[in-house]
Formats: structure tokens, C-alpha cells, sequence
DNA sequence: GTAATATCCGAACGAACGTTCGAACTGGTA
DNA sequence: TACCAGTTCGAACGTTCGTTCGGATATTAC
């Protein structure tokens, strides 16, 4: 890992890329830190917790961090930061809207599936963040939810279908499918990687892209629409 | 709301419907608890602040339930009764597995948009509880799991296509984007709640039926396979 | 009325929390 | 050797937490 990632401390005049010391530990301790906060939550882990997962003293760990709140930034930025370098990397010469689509899923299932315990962190942590930590997240958030829209407006574009699906419920659907994966998936079972991402990837699409509904749909809508209250 | 819901302690003798004083106001205050919840996460809501939110001393808070936990068990149980039930009687008499399906989703859907906080805490909030209630309501989940499986599955049957996709990525993508909805849906925006069902219910209908695979997701399988690691 | 019960709360308890402080180490440099 | 910056930690600080206790007030039963 390059000195900069995280805003390291080690201070080299000479412009190579170095592993300090600090850096490794710091990178120890992000790490233990998303694991422990992905099994019991953010609020619920204490600093003691991580002390002692990391048997480093609890005064310790500030020599690393200025704050428990800081620890869960640097586990959510980094971790969104390597997604979208990667995504990127792999989106720059493609035009076809759908391979981009397919890139995409992939990429951020195969990350997911690679680093489950940062990307709950990243998912399942989102408002546990205030001030500008919280606003830094969200607005690269933000952006990335902007990016699939985007690919999936071009994918709508790219062939017309009569009644087509709405785009802001596309999007979220996908992520929605995509990001629920930390609460069943276990990336040493059977299911590989590959065919969770060709799964999902298939059933989005083909959703999406369908321009066709079927009558026992239509039949739904006929039904009393239910109506929920409080009492 | 009957007096035995909540497993009131009312006591009537008398065998008719009844709602005390202390049945509304447990509800009112598990309403409440289950608002502040949604809206600050459990383990960063004190006792304090359903205190003040509910205008009940913190000791009087006691009288209602015996621990902050049950608060948070209260809310679950009754929330998921209410859901399972409702889909029970809707799905009485209904044989088609395809209008089975879209019950399940509109019945879903439409419960979660009437009671945001609850079933936001519901599914954002499972591994809060610990020890017999979190069996409790982990049980009963692992039960509507099954449920959905099951017509998915028969759904599956009901038209053989050649390769399927896989039923478990089938029943948590289903899961994924109806739960997911808590993190951007506004029931009182423009998009209806009906058309949030149907629209989800197409997407996922189609891409779940679709028996053709695109040549351009074919395509993506030639991509060297990223590998993330943590370095 | 009065007794019994249900409801409510101010005040406090012990425990756990995030964070800080000053001192003790460590390894490299002169 | 002496020195200095980087690293480590035991001990403690002030705060907040969930919960409890004894008693006050309201409601019901007779």
C-alpha cells in the first residue's frame, strides 16, 4: 500500500512508494476494526474491543487515529475508494452500455464478495457517520449511484421498449440486490463469485430490458389495494 | 388493537376485544421508540431520548416494558406478525404461483411503505437482539424466507426454462431490492406505492423467468477475473 | 368513605464508554 | 555516551448508559 492512502503519517522526503511501519499497523488495525464492527456494529463495538483484538493498548490506538468516529471513516473511504479506482479502470475504452452494466456488477460483487466485512461496514454503516465525515461518504455515494443511473438510462436508451422500467427503482433495486448479498452470502461456500455476478446479472438485465408483461401481472392489479395503518 | 397483541396486561376476565389505557399507550410508545430507532439506530438511542420523545419519565418507561431490549423485540415481533398475517389471508385460496409471487411483493411492499420506521428496524436491526429473542424473530424470518423460496420455486416449475437462475440469489435479490427501499423511498414523494410494486414486481418477474441470456453478457465472461485482496 | 391496585417519577446506582495525560520505552543518530 | 523523535501504555477523567428503588399520585373496587 502506497505511503499516501492513507494520509500517512511517515513523512519520506524521497518520492517513492514506501510501506512504513505506521502504515502497516494502521492498515492491521482498519482491518481488525471493519471485522469487529461488521460482526457486532459500529456503536456496539467499543474501543476496548479493538484493543484487544489487536492487542494494542487502548491509548494506544489513538496514536493511530484521532477518534472511534475517524477509524470508521477511514474503513469506509478507503475501501469505496479502491471500488471506484477499479471501476474505473475498468469502465475507461468501453462503450456498450451493457458491458458497462455487466462491469459494473461485477465489479462491485466480486469487491464485496472480497472484503465483506469493509463493504457491511460501507453499507450497513452509512448514517453512523455526522459532520463532515459523514458528508465526504455520501457525497462519493452519491456519485456512484449517479454513475449506475446513468448506465442504466443508456442501457433504456440504447433500445427502446415500450413501458419501461422506472429508472430511480432500477437503481435502487440493483443496489439493493447487490449490496443485501453481507446478509447471506458466504464467499467460501458453493456459490462462486462468478456465478453469484452472472446470477444477478442475469436476472437484472433481463428484468430491466423486458418489455413484456405478463397477464397474471395485469390480473394483480384488480386486487383491493391494501391498506396499512397504525390502527 | 386486541388486548392480547401485545400480550397486554390488562387482565379483562371478560372474553370481548378489548384496548386499555395501557395497551394504547404501550403502542404509542413503541411507535415512537421504533421512529427515533429508524431514524438513530438502536444502540445509539438511549432510554432517555424515548423518555423525552414520549413525554414518559425514565422510570415510568419501565412500567411498559422491562427492558430496552424488549422495546426493540416488541417492535420486531409485532411488526412481522402483522406482515405474516396479512399475507396468510391474502394468500388463501390462490393457487397460481405467479399471482402467489405478486402478492408476496405488493403484501411486502406496501406493509413496509405504511411503517417505514418498523420495518426498517426490522431489517436493519436483526442482529440487535441477542439470546431467545433474536431466535424468536431470526425463527420467524427463516420461516417467510422459505415461504418466498418456495413460490419461487414453484414459479420455476411452472415453465421450465433451460438455465435457471440459481433459487437462493433468486430469493435474496428478491429480498435485497424490497428492503433496500428503506434507504431511499419516500412514501409520500411522487412515485405511488403501487407503482413501486409493480415496478419491482416486473423487474423481477421478467429477469427471474427470462430464458435467453445476451450475447453481450456472454461476452463478459472472457474478462480476466478480478482478484481483490487486502493486500 | 377506605383499601387496594395501577400508574408514574425524582434520584440515584454501578458499569461501561471515548478520550486524555504523563511517563516509560524503543531505535537510530551524532 | 547523550539525545531526540516515534511509539507504547497504565491509570485515570468526566460523561452517559440501562436499570432500580422508594415513594408519590391517580384510579378502581367495595
Amino acid at each position: 500500500m502506497s505511503s499516501n492512502t492513507f494520509d500517512s503519517k511517515s513523512g519520506s522526503k524521497i518520492r517513492v512508494i514506501r510501506v512504513t511501519k505506521y502504515d502497516q499497523k494502521l492498515e492491521f488495525i482498519l482491518r481488525t476494526a471493519a471485522r469487529i464492527f461488521a460482526e457486532k456494529s459500529y456503536h456496539s463495538t467499543s474501543m476496548r474491543d479493538i484493543s484487544r483484538a489487536t492487542n494494542v493498548s487502548l491509548a494506544g490506538l489513538y496514536h493511530y487515529c484521532k477518534s472511534k468516529e475517524e477509524l470508521l471513516f477511514l474503513i469506509q473511504d478507503n475501501c469505496f475508494g479502491r471500488v471506484l479506482e477499479r471501476l474505473e479502470q475498468r469502465l475507461e475504452n468501453v462503450d456498450d452500455p451493457i458491458v458497462k452494466l455487466g462491469i459494473f456488477i461485477e465489479n462491485h460483487l466480486s469487491f464485496f464478495a472480497a472484503n465483506m466485512s469493509e463493504m457491511k461496514v460501507l453499507s450497513h454503516e452509512a448514517e453512523s457517520l455526522r459532520g463532515d465525515l459523514y458528508t465526504h461518504v455520501s457525497t462519493r455515494k452519491t456519485k456512484y449511484t449517479k454513475l449506475a443511473r446513468q448506465i442504466l438510462q443508456e442501457v433504456q436508451q440504447s433500445q427502446q421498449t415500450k413501458d419501461p422500467i422506472d429508472l430511480t427503482v432500477a437503481t435502487y433495486a440493483l443496489f439493493g440486490m447487490m449490496n443485501w448479498i453481507y446478509n447471506w452470502y458466504d464467499p467460501q461456500g458453493k456459490l462462486k463469485v462468478s456465478e453469484l455476478a452472472g446470477n444477478v446479472m442475469r436476472l437484472f438485465l433481463n428484468g430491466f430490458r423486458a418489455n413484456e408483461v405478463s397477464g397474471h401481472v395485469h390480473a394483480l392489479r384488480s386486487e383491493t389495494p391494501s391498506v396499512w395503518s397504525h390502527g
